[in-house]
DNA sequence: AATTGTAATTGACTTAAGTCAAAAAAGTTA
DNA sequence: TAACTTTTTTGACTTAAGTCAATTACAATT
């Protein structure tokens, strides 16, 4: 059952009252997504934004050549497909949007709740803490955002990829906002190598050379989906 | 003089109350920078966020290498480096944050407000309706951030410039919210090749060469800062 | 108009990363 | 465990776009 507690794990609700969240329950839907789902096309008129209960989701584009990119990997707690909520807000016609990427579920059992936009407007408009909440999420992924696409353009995939390995092994090795200090850590990752690849802005082949750099340099080494780097210290540093 | 009718150009502020405008007014400070002064560096601790009363500038990186990218590209009416507010404000302790990228006016006589953001955050929880205006940029600048990331990795640099002429075209083709079907349409550079080069995530040298290759294509045609396309309804749908 | 400086273009060369095709490894199902 | 599918890796080749160096065009100042 769903209750107005799982809706805690999210964010964005996570400082409402119950009152408020089995309001918000009210409106909306739960659905769970199992691995390979789609949860929206691009193509599909916009019915609301989504947040993440339990499970993992892509935000992709495809191109016309058929090239897949990630632009967001989303797990529990977050929200996406915010965005056309306010352009549907800016607009005074009543025109249709559309969602702006496609998403799908990359985990089994993945639950999202899908919240109505029109409902959530009135909603939000007269509620300043969860504005502040939702402003606050929003600047976190303009900084991800910001720095991916510095990334894209200044670095080659190899610093790519091991920028995502480090930030990985910072969160690992941070226990209750107390930082570790990390000499050797070890990541499992938790989407596929295509996957990253697609959110790395590369393709798998390169991705996989990459990967074999950094083990013939030393810096990194894999076994399967686990990959242990050997001087976080020192990487940390020159990656700057 | 500055008075609080010039900050309703700038679209957060637009909707405010002159007294709310005052008191903005109050804490905040306003500077004017000749073509080329830095605003910010990235090195530089946090005081608060812009607006742009008049005037042109640019938010970029500078990589180890020494190559520029430009994240943003904003003019009057927009704010930039409200991120850092946030962050400061999710922070339980009082730590330093810094400038996410540096800042430059590229226009003579920028006009620009800082706005401490300590007192704009307790405006700003006060009051639903600049949330709700804020949160509006914000997923402006997201919807751009995530169309051009996807630009970057899935289009050659000729199709991102094709793409950035085709923007500017509609922007002169809209004259209030009625669409004009512009067969043949010719825009202004307002911002340096170079500058146009690292934003769209290249180097001066391909940027020119791209602009070679639509003109040997017949698509363009390129008369110092004045450019001109041939067909743009046509060009419109290759480029989807 | 001459001088100087900055911005843009062009050419020759190099390289990172993409394409295509095939093999190997890992995961799944019967 | 065998058969099958999917994912990942490897190799050979191609190409878009970067680097470096030199030239040309444009703009500003005297």
């Amino acid at each position: 059952m769903t209750n107005s507690d799982e809706l805690k794990n999210i964010f964005l609700f996570s400082e409402l009252e119950d009152f408020e969240l089995e309001n918000i329950l009210n409106f909306s839907r739960i659905k769970v997504y199992s691995k390979g789902e789609i949860i929206f096309f691009d193509t599909e008129p916009y019915i609301g934004f989504y947040g993440i209960i339990d499970g993992y989701v892509k935000i992709y584009k495809i191109s016309p050549e058929g090239r897949e990119h990630i632009i967001h990997l989303e797990n529990s707690g977050s929200t996406f497909a915010e965005i056309p909520m306010f352009e549907k807000y800016l607009a005074k016609t009543n025109s249709t949007h559309c969602y702006p990427a496609n998403a799908m579920s990359i985990e089994d059992n993945t639950k999202v709740i899908r919240v109505p936009e029109s409902d959530f407007l009135s909603f939000l408009r007269e509620n300043p803490k969860i504005c502040m909440k939702m402003l606050c999420s929003f600047a976190r992924r303009l900084k991800f955002l910001n720095s991916h696409i510095g990334s894209i353009i200044l670095d080659d995939v190899t610093k790519r990829l091991l920028k995502y390995i480090v930030k990985k092994c910072e969160c690992n090795c941070t226990d209750n906002n107390s930082v570790k200090e990390c000499f050797e850590c070890t990541i499992e990752l938790d989407i596929s190598k295509s996957d990253l690849a697609s959110h790395l802005g590369t393709i798998t082949e390169t991705l996989s050379r990459s990967f074999k750099k950094l083990q013939n340099e030393n810096i990194i080494s894999v076994k399967g989906k686990l990959i242990t780097i050997k001087n976080l210290t020192y990487i940390k540093k020159i990656i700057k």
